[in-house]
DNA sequence: TGAAACGATTACAATATGGTAACATAAAAA
DNA sequence: TTTTTATGTTACCATATTGTAATCGTTTCA
């Protein structure tokens, strides 16, 4: 799964500093910014899962930026953070399309809770991919890419593929597959592996160039 | 549209009346409770969109029971109320399934500005259609147009279209769509999803041309 | 070098799974 | 009440999938 990038804009350098660390430790890409210059662009260019924004920036109002954004059509969260707390920034802050509200000093660990309570809430779950060189299996759609070319398998080949790939630096034996993939080992010969592994191969390399399967005499198979 | 519900857990009864009052004189429909007695039936029967609970209560201790809830499938939003404000107690608030945390006193504003940013992110808008290709689906008004003509469905055609939309990136099994659609999967049997599958494609695409839902041997359906 | 062991490939048959229509029953409408 | 509608079940057929066996090719090792 790929990571949430977070973009801040935080005029006082150590500040922002400080916060890119911490959430770059936590996991998260991160996007910083000393002024609203730039951002718009970057906005454009970049995935964005969420931004944090002072309000008191140089030349501009944070919160007034975000409700321009919000016009033109920005849908992530927006976590405001300030000295101000009167309850009038408060209002403002949530009015022009926050949707939490910090205040300085802040707390970094309940900083990073927040973060992690609203993202879970605004950026739908990626499906879960599987990948292997130019192999792209989504478990949820149930679909392979070969290198980006869709590719029909049955549920059989599907699992069997899913299997080598979870386990992709180990030689598997047909005992382990026929455990693994079939569930019942003792009810299948070993060539049954074989010809599955056959068909699989066939279908995901047609033309016989790009040698993903690799079996090991007397072992069993791997990916290579 | 329709008012808001949010269900709360305040076993200070003084406390638990203003905090109604005021959510009632925002738009909201309130439910409060003095104890988490009776909340899980209350749940199982009113539409409920938004918890606010007190962590302090009597005899439970509220993010434990929220953490219960979600094991049981709550997926709305929960706001933790309470006076205890260490960093420990706000992390296991939010670690047990919390969406925000206010510690008492907290400012009626700024609560009632959280409730509303939060609803506006957890829940959809009534007013929203779900759309896939040529197919609008009106969960308020309970209407289907396929390419602008109005087409009938029935209840459980229509909730099992909607969670094929809702799932639209995801092969659904008989099992899931038992346990989403008819809610009792123990009772029946794949078949009958099968047929009921069978009925909503012929009556979504009498003609056989547009293919919407596609079925993957051995594994479930999914729209295409 | 040659035999034995193992893997690849192919064809075929058995099995599992899905589609469809008909029927039965329960719920809703008239 | 009668009639209509909704929906679960069953039966039967069509088809995809997959195990098996037969055959051919390759590796290993004496």
């Amino acid at each position: 799964m790929s990571k949430h990038t977070i973009l801040i804009i935080e005029d006082e350098e150590d500040l922002l500093e400080l916060l890119e660390y911490h959430l770059q430790k936590e996991g998260y890409e991160t996007l910083g910014f000393l002024s609203t210059k730039n951002v718009e662009k970057c906005l454009e260019e970049e995935r964005v899962d969420m931004l944090i924004v002072d309000r008191n920036l140089p030349g501009a109002e944070g919160s007034e930026f975000v409700a321009s954004l919000r016009k033109k059509g920005l849908n992530q969260a927006v976590i405001f953070v300030t000295a101000k707390n009167s309850d009038m920034n408060i209002e403002e802050g949530f009015l022009r399309g926050g949707d939490d509200y910090v205040t300085k000093p802040y707390n970094m660990k309940e900083l990073l809770l927040r973060i992690k309570a609203i993202l879970a809430r605004t950026v739908p779950e990626k499906n879960t991919l599987l990948l292997y060189r130019d192999l792209s299996l989504d478990l949820e759609a149930h679909l392979l890419h070969v290198d980006s070319l869709a590719v029909e398998l049955t549920k059989l080949e599907f699992d069997l593929l899913r299997t080598l790939i979870e386990n992709k630096n180990s030689v598997l034996s047909r005992n382990f597959l026929l455990e693994n993939v079939w569930k019942n080992e003792e009810f299948f010969q070993d060539k049954t592996v074989n010809v599955a592994i056959n068909r699989l191969k066939s279908k995901i390399d047609p033309t016989k160039e790009k040698e993903y399967i690799k079996s090991i005499w007397g072992v069993g198979y791997t990916l290579c």
